[in-house]
RNA sequence: GGGCGGUUAGCUCAGUUGGUUAGAGCGUCUGCUUGACGUGCAGAAGGUCACAGGUUCGAAUCCUGUACCGCCCACCA
């Protein structure tokens, strides 16, 4: 695609992606001797489509994955995919009963089913690859892994049998979070809270007055729980009663005193439901209670709840509630808001119920860390609070531990069909409505054991368990991984891309993953490696519609699809909106007035490229070297590049991505466009070989500084401008002190000042800006490189007569507008100059000045400024008061010469 | 209830370890359209940095408190 009018990224796009691919550009090397950077991307829902959510991560993986590349780092991009065992299984089932099928679980059996999800997934899998590839990530596809594949299973496997050698996991009857629409458990992760408007009860329970929301759970109360301190009860504990409901059953409790029940809420006096309640539950197996399960697993009543049993919990609470109150047992009912527990996935209320699942025990002192046996959490902690895994934003340390402090163990047994079966095998094991109860013998491990009547544990492992792992098992090599005969260090050992690529130097995801995510990775693979999974964790905030709400495809009017957004503006212009103005942990409000913001520099570079080439076509090229550069404009511009190139490299190390874009960007429009490309227009430095060369190479290097950004323009316009290999592959700007002239640069930053001084007083004495003036410049110093400067000044200060003094200044002609500058004088003579505006200019420059120079002043008569100060700031200080000196004295006399 | 943030220009946000006159984009106003620019350029207006104390020679920046906004966690007695 030549230069044409625009940057048509619709023409470019795939073609410049495809290329790129081809090359082998997104290949790492785990041979080469470069320093490796690696970034694991988050693996995206399989079955899914492009969110913004993810427009935000790529972006911001592929500018770190770009720059790291280009600065000479072997920069590998592990991209893969999730199986999302709960949302995909729901999905195929959903699909599978509107094409009319019943009960897909039962009619197909376990095996078809998984086999059609997995079906599915590869179906729908190329979906969200080539949405990835129409961003532009720049990953290496040759290395692209799926958490269901056989060498990740093999990883899952190998853990879950070290973990439980070690004492780490363990199964055990818990109070689960249990979901009834999708009949699995969830953990204490995947569950939310609503507040719902809902009908607080106060009954008569034998001597008691017990207050709940949830009356039909009181059928399985074992026991009344009170403080043992309070006087009111006191008298009670220890005593068990038959509490008869009436209509049965007859429940028998026993009251226990407990420091947990506080005598300020309610009555004071707990029912204590260990089956159907966390806490409840902590409670009993304190003081040994029994337990009674009234509600099942469809989220109805059993036979323990009597006349009630089939019932559904809504139903059993109206039936019961209302038997009570004809027996005169309801105290009182009141309205209240209460807070419910909902599942993520389905969010329908959870059901707590006992349930033996497994657990990945957090408090075990069995994993050896640095020498020492520490716990899970003491790991989860340590590695963050040395400092040896850093968290971006910084604040988000805070968050991390607080969860830390309040986990409990992890849940990692699910119900559901869909995902890594749990690597446990039984034989003689008595199987009762899919729970296995009790076995002669258990084995666990990385494949089934020898021999006949083994029967394997049914449930899958938490998706979580297997992204936990991510880092490694991606990087693990597949041929050893699916040897049996090799435990999990061999497999590793034998693993270049892990021995080369391992730990991971960034993890960048969303804050809101923190914990589901980022904790376990941690968790789990400073126990499976020895290794932290990353040295830094960039979290990105969250996309935000222009209301400030997370943009939801349920309010289409505020909602911006990416896809779309690719379409019309481009992928540069959707990941530059994705950048710009943000950093690591900040909510993003996105309106479409940023991306057509973001589209506009795009097209300016594209058109600024343009004119580049327009102007060395023809010409040679010439080599860059100190000596061959003598215009002060081109040792100024080169200058400004060091300055930059210096500046952005600060940002970029500094994680703040946003504000490196926009550094780049505001250098690149004012200086290089605004003031370096108007000025090179003019003949004197346009028909130097050494303008052409300087032209180009800045641009060369803001491309470059450009392309982590906006990768698909910057490829187009290096290979418009016939650039040698492709951008993507360029290395990356550097300093050059060889081509830096602060001084000069200083002498032109002056030129540039005095320029836009004649514009502003032009506008102030109401000038036609087409009509030229006549210009007296007096510079204080340098005045060869002002006189250097003459055709360039002419030409972007309009002037037709420009008069470059190079001595003592003579007194300003009564008809001039004057402005002064430390580096200058500058008189705009007129025939009749509005005198008025004159001295109104002037006195606002001198009364603003005053003021700065009072403040500075005062500092300098402070001995606590003096003395405490550095040394650098104190004569800064005074080196601007003695400036500002001397050009208020003459801002001052002009005013006095007006009368 | 516990924790974590935020409050800077009309809007969206930057503001690096405290150090001149607090910045940008969008929007607004006034001109121009000059040889790349689906536009661009030039110029301008606009801020008591939420509030009250404190530390300091010096505070948007550090500390304490207050108000408002947001998020996370806990809570189904």
């Amino acid at each position: 695609m030549p230069f044409t009018k625009y940057f048509e990224h619709r023409q470019c796009e795939k073609d410049i992606y495809r290329l790129w691919e081809e090359s082998g550009a997104f290949r790492a090397n785990a041979d080469s001797g470069r320093p490796p950077f690696t970034i694991s991307m988050p693996p995206p829902n399989a079955t899914g489509t492009l969110h913004m959510g993810h427009a935000i991560g790529k972006a911001v993986e592929d500018l770190m994955i770009r720059w790291r590349r280009m600065s000479g780092d072997e920069a590998l991009w592990v991209p893969g995919t999730d199986h999302a065992a709960i949302a995909t299984e729901s999905v195929v089932i959903r699909r599978l009963q509107a094409e009319g099928m019943k009960d897909p679980r039962s009619e197909l059996g376990r095996e078809e089913l998984v086999s059609r999800i997995a079906d599915f997934v590869t179906e729908s899998r190329s979906s969200i690859r080539s949405q990835i590839r129409a961003l532009g990530a720049s990953c290496d596809w040759t290395r692209e892994r799926y958490t269901m594949e056989p060498a990740l299973n093999r990883c899952v496997n190998s853990v879950f049998a070290r973990m439980f050698r070690d004492g780490l996991i363990y199964r055990g009857m818990r109070i689960v979070n249990w979901d009834p629409a999708l009949q699995t458990t969830v953990s204490d992760d995947e569950i939310y809270y609503k507040d719902r408007q809902a009908e607080f009860y106060t009954m008569r329970y034998g001597p008691f007055l017990v207050g709940t929301s949830r009356p039909e759970s009181k059928l399985g109360d074992t026991a009344v729980a009170v403080h043992p301190e309070d006087e009111r009860w006191r008298e009670h504990i220890g005593k068990t009663y038959e509490v008869a409901w009436p209509k049965g059953p007859t429940i028998t409790v026993r009251v226990v005193g407990d420091r947990h029940v506080d005598p300020e809420t309610g009555t004071g006096a707990l029912g204590v439901t260990p089956a159907h309640s966390q806490i409840d539950f902590e409670i009993a197996q304190q003081h040994h209670l029994p337990l009674i399960q009234v509600i099942d697993e469809q989220g109805r009543m059993t036979k323990a709840a009597g006349p009630y049993a089939g019932m559904t919990v809504l139903q059993c609470r109206k039936a019961f509630v209302a038997d009570l109150q004809e027996a005169g047992l309801m105290e009182k009912v009141e309205s209240y808001v209460q807070p419910i527990s909902l599942c993520y996935r389905s969010k329908q209320p959870i059901e707590p119920l006992p349930k033996k699942q497994w657990f990945i025990d957090v408090n075990k002192p069995a994993v050896l860390w640095e020498g020492k046996r520490q716990s899970l959490r003491q790991v989860m902690r340590s590695v963050v609070e040395s400092g040896q895994i850093r968290l971006l934003p910084e604040h988000e340390e805070k968050t991390y531990f607080h969860w830390i402090d309040n986990l409990r163990d992890w849940c990692i047994s699910r119900q559901i069909w869909w995902g890594h079966r749990v690597p446990v095998w039984y034989r003689g094991a008595k199987v009762s409505d899919g729970n296995v109860d009790q076995a002669e013998e258990t084995y666990v491990g990385h494949r089934k054991p020898e021999g006949p009547g083994w029967v394997q544990d049914p449930d899958t492992l938490d998706t979580w368990f297997s992204s936990a792992l991510w880092t490694w098992s991606t990087l693990a090599d597949p041929q050893a991984a699916l040897d049996e005969e090799l435990d999990l260090d061999q497999i590793l050992e034998r693993s270049p891309d892990f021995q080369r690529f391992h730990p991971t130097a960034v993890m960048e995801t969303a804050y809101d993953i923190l914990f589901f995510w980022v904790a376990r990775m941690i968790l789990m693979t400073t126990y499976s490696t020895g290794q932290i999974p990353f040295h830094t964790v960039y979290l990105h905030g969250l996309i935000l519609d222009r209301d400030g709400e997370k943009m939801s495809k349920s309010k289409p009017e505020t909602c911006i699809d990416p896809l779309d957004t690719i379409e019309e503006y481009g992928a540069d212009a959707l990941r530059l909106a994705m950048v710009l103005g943000n950093s690591a942990g900040t909510d993003l409000k996105l309106g479409q007035d940023k991306i057509v913001a973001c589209k506009r520099l795009i097209n300016k570079i594209w058109n600024a490229s343009k004119l580049v080439e327009r102007t060395s076509e023809g010409r040679q090229d010439v080599e860059l070297s100190r000596e061959g550069v003598g215009h002060p404009l081109n040792q100024w511009m080169l200058t400004r590049r060091n300055a930059l190139v210096q500046l952005v490299d600060r940002r970029m190390q500094a994680f703040a991505f946003g504000d490196a874009a926009e550094q780049v960007r505001s250098s690149f429009w004012g200086e290089f466009c605004d003031f370096y490309l108007e000025a090179i227009k003019v003949e004197e430095l346009s028909k130097l070989p050494e303008t052409v060369a300087v032209a180009s190479r800045t641009l060369d290097d803001y491309l470059k500084l450009f392309h982590p950004f906006m990768p698909f323009l910057t490829e187009q316009v290096w290979g418009n401008l016939k650039r040698p290999g492709m951008i993507i592959r360029a290395d990356w700007p550097r300093v050059d002190t060889a081509l830096d002239w602060p001084q000069d640069a200083n002498a032109v930053q002056a030129v540039v000042r005095a320029v836009a001084a004649v514009r502003s007083m032009r506008v102030e004495q109401g000038i036609d800006p087409g009509s030229p003036v006549n210009l007296r410049l007096e510079p204080r110093l340098n005045p060869s490189i002002f006189e250097s400067c003459r055709a360039v000044i002419e030409k972007l200060a309009r002037t037709s007569q420009l008069e470059i003094t190079d001595g003592q200044p003579g007194e300003p002609d009564e008809k001039a507008s004057v402005a002064v500058d430390e580096a200058w004088r500058i008189s705009l003579s007129m025939s009749a100059a509005d005198l008025e505006a004159e001295r109104l200019r002037l006195a606002k420059q001198l009364e603003g000045g005053r003021k700065r120079l009072q403040s500075l002043q005062s500092r300098l008569e402070n001995p606590g400024f003096l003395n405490n100060a550095p040394a650098q700031t104190v004569e800064a200080a005074r080196a601007d008061a003695a400036k500002l000196q001397a050009t208020l004295e003459e801002i001052q006399g002009r005013l006095d010469s007006l009368g």
